[in-house]
DNA sequence: ATGAAAGCGCTAACAT
DNA sequence: ATGTTAGCGCTTTCAT
């Protein structure tokens, strides 16, 4: 027995197709339909285990309930559990994530991107590696839903929910130096989006507030396709220079470095102050001792479905840029 | 300007919708359209950059290029590892993932495989809670492709891609014992699926082998809707009993208890051991030390693709049962 | 209180 | 070598 379709329902109960709809619809009341005949469809609906056809509906309704979730990398635990955050808001609500993960690559996010919108996507949340801004603007220029999270760009104008990366990254910074850290080094993913420069600005500042001078020699830059290789590389050069104090921009790459450093460096463990931004669990339980920046996670993926809401519903010009304040864990 | 449609490419180029779709569809020579013919199309659909609506050719074609991947979390990192690793095989082959959160509930549990069979998704991958078998029953019963991994049930048959839960939890037992545990005990979440009976199984038959009793009492079970409490105070009885090992059987119930371990019994954890079913990064550089069962998550989502590109292909009556090897990372 | 018919954007069998 | 037309399953305006 083949799926049903409102038409069969039509036929089968001697009805038309409208009225069925209307009905399924709960716009039984509002369009007059006797309550005979809807409690009949609703009943035979059950009994058949009818249930409408999205697609249809979306080609209809040039509307798919749908979200487009786009991100480097769905298995990283920060866009994983905001894209779980955000899953939960949008069930509420009907709609329901189509995922797409980037891997940082410009063509790769144009081509997720046009997916997306080929696949009638109301809406999306983003984060982008921001270089690539053609598919962007052109979406923009349309008032195509769009919230951007987690990465900025000063090119492009849009919904952005942001962190306040220079500061925070400032006072965790500022919180080793008074724990006794001298020598700081800094290893980042090579710094391709705006925020993760920020975060090194914020590095600075508190090296120089503190009367340290920045030794560009100690702001190391990792090889993202080469993580492996080059972490380690950068990460020996630091050592090899004596810090006693290491500032990470992003939980990939803290991950990285510290089982590295429990690999190869593990002697030098006790003697060195650790600063991650990004909190992670393991961070609780893990050696070495790591300050860390935690992002709100839940007010972001929030406040994305809020201003998203705003955004599809009145369709006005000026965008928003909220900045959330980072929760600074000492350890 | 609004979108374009291949009914408007065909007005602006005098031709009619058929052309343009057989020629979009790279069925131009096949259809014996004029090479001139199919460079004016191409040239102009690139020009004006068209892209066809997928909702539309979904709906004709019976076929939405869409995969729905329903877990109890997406944010798990072992989920969340595999759907990216499905994402990617899956891009290959144009198709793309709708995602689905059911926290082990069975009622959202049927409520999202609805949702994605409204959705017209082309087939499921699956990691049920098997507490409602009517749903997946009657979609089995109308041979909708569908794979099932991490859990099984004795009820349903499917295609299951599962690992070998009893045997992996016996060896790393059976190493801990080496190792000089005599006393150990054993904390689950309440294991209502299947896999994590048969890990307790595990467990039970390395204390036999090793003339050890199984002392029930040592088997503490932690509600799922209340992690927190639950686990404290299990951990707290097992600790009390004066066990020398615990072994846990999922990688949540892990990463709890061992924050516990830290935050609670610090000072108890140089004597002790621990088993995880799961390897979580963070076992490389925690304390305390685990020996962990490392659940193939690359063969699992590879499995997965193939099996379901086979059923997807013939629809054949038969379904297979896949039973991998995890990897034992001895610490 | 209900139905007929058009149309969302696409494909494809069947003309010509 | 290209066009006409029906139809996928649904909604909705306009009849009756």
């Amino acid at each position: 027995m083949k799926k049903k379709s409102i038409k069969d329902i039509a036929q089968d109960l001697g009805l038309s197709k409208t009225t069925v709809s209307f009905v399924l619809n709960n716009k039984g009341d509002e369009k007059n339909i006797s309550k005979k005949t809807q409690i009949k469809i609703l009943d035979y609906v059950k009994k058949v285990d009818y249930h409408p056809n999205q697609i249809a509906k979306s080609l209809k309704q040039g509307q798919t309930n749908t979200i487009g979730y786009l991100v480097p990398d769905i298995s990283n635990p920060f866009f994983a559990k905001i894209g779980r955050l955000l899953e939960d808001y949008f069930w509420e609500k009907g709609y329901h994530l189509l995922i797409g993960s980037t891997d940082e690559n410009k063509d790769k996010e144009t081509q997720v991107l046009n997916m997306f919108v080929n696949r009638q996507v109301d809406a999306l949340i983003v984060a982008s590696c921001f270089e690539n801004l053609g598919m962007l603007k052109t979406l923009a220029a349309q008032r195509f839903p769009m919230v951007f999270f987690d990465r900025e760009s000063p090119d492009f104008n849009g919904n952005y929910i942001l962190v306040e990366n220079k500061n925070a990254m400032r006072s965790a910074v500022d919180k080793v130096i008074n724990k006794g850290a001298k020598r700081i080094g800094l290893l980042s993913i090579t710094p391709n989006v705006y925020s993760l420069k920020l975060r090194i600005d914020g590095y600075k500042q508190a090296l120089i507030e503190n009367n340290i001078d920045v030794d560009e020699d100690l702001i190391r830059v990792v090889e993202i396709d080469d993580l492996k290789e080059s972490s380690k590389t950068q990460l020996t050069f630091l050592m090899e220079q004596g810090v006693d104090a290491i500032a990470f921009t992003n939980n990939q790459i803290t991950a990285h470095a510290i089982w590295l450093m429990n690999t190869a460096f593990r002697e030098d463990l006790d003697r060195m102050n650790f600063v991650s931004f990004d909190n992670l669990d393991l961070f609780d339980y893990s050696l070495p001792i790591v300050t860390s920046v935690a992002q709100p996670i839940k007010e972001i993926a929030q406040y994305s479905v809020d201003i998203l809401e705003e955004v599809m519903k009145s369709n006005k010009e000026e965008s928003k840029r909220i900045e959330l304040k980072p929760r600074l864990i000492e350890r």
